[in-house]
DNA sequence: TGCATTTAGTTCGACATCGCATTACTTAGT
DNA sequence: ACTAAGTAATGCGATGTCGAACTAAATGCA
């Protein structure tokens, strides 16, 4: 692997690092039992909304359709999604977010705001945001070649 | 939560889909049943040297000690690392890299070759490594205030 | 229409992660 | 020296992740 090579690993061995100590901040401060892959999704569905199949949301996160499965279960049991039949394909079901799954994503945003407000006022306005055209640069591409 | 923290969350969504994106791309190469935590736990020792105890290297990836002992528990059984007890502390032990250990992480760098090649040429050189610094920074500020 | 193929979701089993409690050892205070 | 408190690692149980096999339904094609 030459230089440039080198660089790229560590690029994700940074974005790696920063997801797990991020990850664990967000985590300590998620209502009781709600796990972050939870979280991910209700945010998923409150931003790009609702009614989409399990496996588009598989799909979208790039997991086995078993583990969406599994989430979505978890989501069910408590209240927060509700899941009904697909209207034309028996085979399948829409994912729908419910006034409690709403509450518990912007409950959980809300838990988050104190940290989030801590981490831009010590390294200010800019050095976090200003990276975000770049990163979305190269979530878009590693998004469209999946499977490289 | 204001403008600037919305940027910031999704600042934390961004690097988050990367992870998991890069991440898949890298598990799918990585020698036979080797997990991506495992592999990363090999990266460290031959990053940051060996010799460390499992709780420093808990801390260092900020997963509770019993993820740890099992990890290792793995990568011992492939003879991997050798775990030694600690000279000067008997509730203590010492993690070394082997031989194999050395060999299989460098397998693992190799087999990703491929896929870092194709990113860097799509991308085009510094895309991804002009990041890096800013990235550095906002690791470096998370490590040194875990628990935020 | 009839039947093979494909697709959506689930079940099941294996492994990973992690909190809680326990054991062994060290350190601090007296 | 003795005891209490703190610390390193582990055992156990619950939950998360995920591949293989399965079921039911849709699709393709003769």
């Amino acid at each position: 692997m030459d230089e440039e090579g080198r660089r790229v690993f560590r690029f994700f061995n940074e974005i790696g690092i920063i997801n797990q100590l991020a990850g664990a901040i967000f985590a300590a401060r998620l209502p009781d039992g709600l796990h972050v892959s939870h979280f991910a999704l209700l945010n998923h569905l409150v931003r790009l909304g609702d009614e989409k199949t399990p496996l588009a949301l598989a799909s979208a996160f790039q997991v086995p359709k078993t583990t969406m499965t599994h989430t979505l279960a978890v989501l069910e049991k408590r209240a927060a999604i509700r899941l009904a039949p697909h209207p034309s394909d028996g085979r399948s079901k829409i994912v729908f977010l419910t006034d409690a799954g709403c509450k518990l994503h912007a409950d959980a945003i809300a838990s988050m705001a104190d940290p989030i407000r801590k981490i831009t006022d010590d390294l200010g306005d800019g050095t976090i945001s200003d990276l975000i055209p770049q990163l979305e640069k190269i979530r878009a591409y590693l998004d469209q070649n999946r499977g490289i």
